[in-house]
DNA sequence: ACAAAAGTGTTTTTTATACACCCATGC
DNA sequence: GCATGGGTGTATAAAAAACACTTTTGT
C-alpha cells in the first residue's frame, strides 16, 4: 500500500483567488452639512437584502482601478472624481462564500476610496431603490467585513482632507471661501480652526484665484467666487504642505 | 446551427487569481550610514536571475499578513520589526506568467513594507547568495513591476519616519538620542534639522526614558542611553504628533 | 591641553490662535 | 437701520530654526 504523499505539489497548495473591488464612496451634502457615504442593498445571496459598499469582482483583462470605476459607473453618475486605493483585505474566510476547509476558492478585497460632488451625482437606481446616501454617523449593519473598510476609508478622508487638496473635486468648479470652509467643517467637526484664520492660511497657500465675480448667498455681503489653480499646485505636489 | 452566446455567465468572465505577497524590507546601517533594502535573486522562471523584492504566494488557508511573515521567515531572522500593508498591484499583463490573451490566471502583489534592525538581522542563504541587502540608492534593475513597488515602500519610509515611531523599531532597545538622530539623517537626508533641536524635540514628546546609563562612543563626552517608552506612546497613537 | 562629542540655553523668526473690527448687501 | 455674512487686521502665544555656549570624556 502507497503511503500518503508528504508534500503536495506548490501548484496544489496555492490558494485560488477571486478578486473583488469594493468602494467607499463619500460625498457631502454641503446644504445640510453632513457626510455621506453610497451603500448598495445587495440583491443576491450571501448577505441578501443586507446593505453593503458597492463593489464588483474584477473580470478577466480588467485592472482593479478599471473595476472601481465600472462599479462606480453603474451605481452613480458624477461629473467629476476622486478615486485612490485603500487598503487590501483577505483573511481566509472574509467571506461565507468560501469553503470551510480552506480548500476551494477564496476572496480577496481591494477596496477603493472615493470622493464624488454630492450636487453633480446621480444615483442610477435601476427599478428598486436599492443604492442610497447613508450619513456617515448612522450607518446600518454592513455585509462582510465593509463595516471595517467602510471605518479605513473614513479615517482616509479625514486625514487626506489635511494635506492634499481633495476637498477641491467635490467642491463645483467656482465656490466661495466659505464653501471650503463648510467642508472642511463638516469632515473635521467644528471647531478644528477659525473661519479667519483657515481663510488666510488657505490664500497664502496660493492655489486660488480670484475669478472677481461676487455672489450673494442670501443676506450679507457678497462673496468672491474661487478657482482652484492647478497649476499653480503642481509644482507643491510632493511637498508636505497642511490645508487645514 | 446555434448561434455564439451573447454573454458568458457570470463565473465566466470574472478573472482567476493567484495572490503573491511582496515584501519591501529596510533596514538601517548605523555604521556606514545608509539605508538598505533586501532583494533576492530568483532562481526560477520568470526573470530567472534577475533580482526581485523577496515575495510568495498566498497559499490555503493563510492570511495576506502570514504570507508577508512567511516569507520575511524565509529570508531572514530577526528580533524584532515593524510591517505593515503597502498597496496592491493588479493589471492584466504585470506578471509574464499570465496568457496574452486574457484567459488563465492572474497574478496580485500585495505588498508589505517592512523595517528591520540591521544589526540584529541575520540573512538565511542556502548554499548560493541568493539574498542579500542593497543600498536603497544603488538597486539594480527588478524583476516585474517591483522597482515600482520598491519606490513606493520609499516614499512610505521616509513619510511614516515623520509622524510615527517606527525608528524605535529598528534600534536597539537602548539607544543614545545621536543613535536617533543619524538614523533620521541616514533616511530623511542631512539637513532635515539641527541636531540640538531634534534632540529637544524628540525629549519633549515624553517618549523616551533616560536609563541614567553612559555609554562612551569613543572621544567625547558620554552619552545617555534611553529607551522607547510604549506606554506614555500608548494614549498619544492616534494623535497627530510629528516626530521629524 | 585640546579635540570631540554630549547636552543646555538663548535669540530670532515664523507660524498658530484668538479675536476685534470694517465692509457690503438684503430686508 | 440693522442683522447677516464677507473680509481684513492685530495682539498674543507657541513653535521652529539658527547657533552660541557649557560639560565631560579620550588622548
Amino acid at each position: 500500500m502507497k503511503t500518503k504523499p508528504k508534500a503536495n505539489t506548490k501548484s496544489e497548495t496555492l490558494a485560488d483567488f477571486k478578486v473583488g473591488v469594493d468602494n467607499v464612496i463619500f460625498s457631502v451634502d454641503t446644504v445640510y452639512n453632513r457626510v455621506l457615504v453610497l451603500l448598495r442593498k445587495r440583491t443576491e445571496e450571501p448577505f441578501k437584502n443586507c446593505w453593503s459598499l458597492p463593489g464588483t469582482l474584477v473580470r478577466r483583462g480588467e485592472s482593479l482601478t478599471d473595476a472601481a470605476y465600472r462599479t462606480l459607473a453603474e451605481k452613480i453618475q458624477v461629473d467629476n472624481l476622486y478615486l485612490e486605493q485603500l487598503y487590501s483585505f483577505g483573511e481566509p474566510g472574509r467571506d461565507p462564500r468560501e469553503s470551510p476547509d480552506s480548500f476551494g476558492v477564496r476572496y480577496l478585497s481591494v477596496s477603493y476610496f472615493a470622493l464624488v460632488r454630492y450636487e453633480a451625482a446621480r444615483i442610477i437606481n435601476k427599478a428598486n431603490y436599492s443604492v442610497s446616501w447613508y450619513k456617515v454617523n448612522e450607518i446600518p449593519n454592513l455585509a462582510f467585513d465593509h463595516d471595517k473598510i467602510l471605518n479605513y476609508g473614513w479615517n482616509r478622508l479625514k486625514n487626506k482632507l489635511q494635506y492634499s487638496p481633495i476637498a477641491f473635486e467635490v467642491l463645483p468648479p467656482e465656490f466661495t471661501l466659505n464653501e471650503v470652509y463648510q467642508l472642511y467643517c463638516t469632515i473635521l467637526g467644528e471647531n478644528f480652526s477659525d473661519y479667519s484664520n483657515f481663510r488666510s492660511r488657505l490664500l497664502k497657500l496660493g492655489i486660488l484665484l480670484d475669478t472677481g465675480v461676487k455672489v450673494s448667498r442670501g443676506a450679507g455681503r457678497p462673496a468672491s467666487l474661487y478657482r482652484f489653480d492647478s497649476e499653480a499646485f503642481t509644482p507643491l505636489k510632493d511637498k508636505p504642505l497642511l490645508f487645514i
